[in-house]
DNA sequence: AGCTATATGACAATGTATTGTCAAATATTT
DNA sequence: AAATATTTGACAATACATTGTCATATAGCT
């Protein structure tokens, strides 16, 4: 059997997006390192900012297409630190909502403040019409994925 | 400051390709399973597969974007399962060249017939233009991000 | 209401990946 | 040719993430 050439293209998206991904890590945690922070506890920031309510661990994970015991670890640790808080959930006496702490909402509003030139620079010079199909393709793939 | 619309697209696009990477490592994984490998795995795999010549650790690395010390353990956990074999560089006395064994060999192939289909029923329903915008587009953005 | 299935937090084990350091090999500069 | 800088393998520490299991909470079904 072979390749058609959509085939192609999708077995070369799935290994261009390994690698950005991996190349983003590394940004993101230069980025973030000054507030001791990491790519993978931006995430989890980002997750909760972007929602309109509260999150529960295992929703934080859906939206990052991640673990809840993954996405747990990080919660816990970011909780000790002093970036999250955990609040009774009138629907789930275990699954409680995290929020921002305050300290936590500063940090994010300080890394916003980087993230946006960041973004707008690295994306200037691409046309928007193909950014938007470059982020329609990915989304229509994942889906396949979603457990 | 604001996000232009690039900037907002280029933002989604990042946790989109986040996202999706790590779907895509879950179902590799559940691929490789039975032969008693990984996606980490499969893709040092693939990475030597499609060099048209030997390539020592640190290429490989670069090649996946990942750090030279990810690749090596794996590379060498490999070694020791009889996927890979090390060969002379004439070039470098310490960067031995990574070659794949016979059995390492088999296992690509065996693989392969099982992601042609995958990569070809995955990306059937999407329009083969797009698929070329979003591969052209992911390229041009990691490379922004290269070491 | 009671029973079953699913979701969740806690905990443990394992795999994956980055950062840092050191000595040796190679490349570059002078 | 010698001095200096970079690359590489080896090793260690740490962070990130998946899988598996158990007890408990909730949801759905009969």
């Amino acid at each position: 059997m072979k390749l058609t050439r959509q085939g192609h293209a999708f077995t070369e998206i799935v290994l261009e997006a390994f690698k950005f991904s991996g190349l983003l890590t590394t940004e993101g945690d230069r980025i973030t390192e000054i507030y001791g922070l990491s790519s993978a506890r931006w995430k989890i920031i980002g997750a909760l900012e972007r929602s309109d309510t509260p999150l529960t661990v295992p929703q934080i994970a859906r939206v990052m297409g991640q673990t809840r015991q993954a996405v747990q670890r990080l919660v816990d640790i970011m909780h000790r630190d002093g970036l999250l808080d955990f609040i009774t959930n009138p629907k789930h006496k275990r699954a409680k909502l995290v929020t921002l702490t305050s300290t936590g909402e500063g940090v994010y509003k300080k890394l916003e403040q980087q993230q946006i030139p960041w973004a707008n620079q690295h994306s200037s010079q691409i046309d928007e019409k193909e950014l938007e199909i470059t982020l329609a393709t990915l989304k229509k793939i994942s889906e396949k994925f979603e457990p």
